[in-house]
DNA sequence: GTAAACTATGTAGTATAGTACAGACTCAAG
DNA sequence: CTTGAGTCTGTACTATACTACATAGTTTAC
């Protein structure tokens, strides 16, 4: 694959794809005898899986890390140890997200309760027990 | 409440609660006639809901709009669709988080599976489905 | 009344994750 | 065989979220 392709098939900007390969998280890229990139037909997948990762609020280094399982050949032991902390890390950070959705939607259905629609009413908001009055 | 009590409290550092204040993050604070802080009591609730709310992925920007809602008294309607989108942003995330724990997960099992340890087998990690041979 | 602990301001530096060129080379179509 | 689209390298700039001083003033405990 030539890099343009990768852009329209991984909507991903040349410069990011780029600052991608330099900090590690693609796969091999063979060159042209003129020095043109030519991606294997995985870097599409691994763009999709660094966004989802990064979504899930893992920095770049992490998901080189977790990359790297693949590209090192780590052992199993190794391998599953790393993912078993990112596994930890990420139940952490679904706590805080439930926390947030729990406080957003009682903020919500507080709003909706003193039936807000087109009125000015003020509201307020309390960070440890969201209401409205 | 004096500085170093909401910097033990809140188990926060001292330049970055000055840093969350400069962000306008913070409830008002007053000062004694020589300059020093005063904090009110519900400040290092908010420290904690910054804490949530950045683990949630949120950044200080957003923070500080979910913020004004109490500072700034909106009006119900304003503050709902503010939460409202909030909420979106963070189901969005959700997916993401699942996605990865589901990866993780496959990954993990893959290995134990294999009957890894203490072995050194090499493991293959793809991005597409997580296995390991 | 002085030393230690605490606080204030301002400035500068770091890490992360891009984003934006400049200047030059290559390739493919008409 | 030239022109435009595509690509290369390198450097510099941006935003976010801290982190680390330096320097100076204040409060508290002995």
């Amino acid at each position: 694959m030539k890099t343009k392709e990768v852009l329209v098939q991984a909507d991903i900007d040349r410069e990011t794809l780029r600052f991608y390969e330099s900090k590690g998280l693609l796969p091999k890229i063979k060159r042209t005898d003129s020095g043109y990139r030519i991606y294997p037909d995985e870097t599409v997948n691994r763009i999709q899986f660094i966004k989802t990762a990064k979504g899930a609020g893992f920095t770049l280094k992490e998901i080189r890390e977790l990359a790297e399982l693949k590209e090192k050949g780590a052992t199993c032991k190794t391998g599953r140890d790393i993912a078993t902390e990112k596994r930890n890390e990420l139940k952490i950070k679904m706590k805080a997200l439930k926390k947030m959705e729990k406080a957003l939607n009682n903020f919500i259905k507080a709003c909706e309760a003193e039936g807000d629609v087109g009125l000015k009413r003020k509201c307020h908001l309390s960070f440890d027990m969201i209401a409205c009055k």
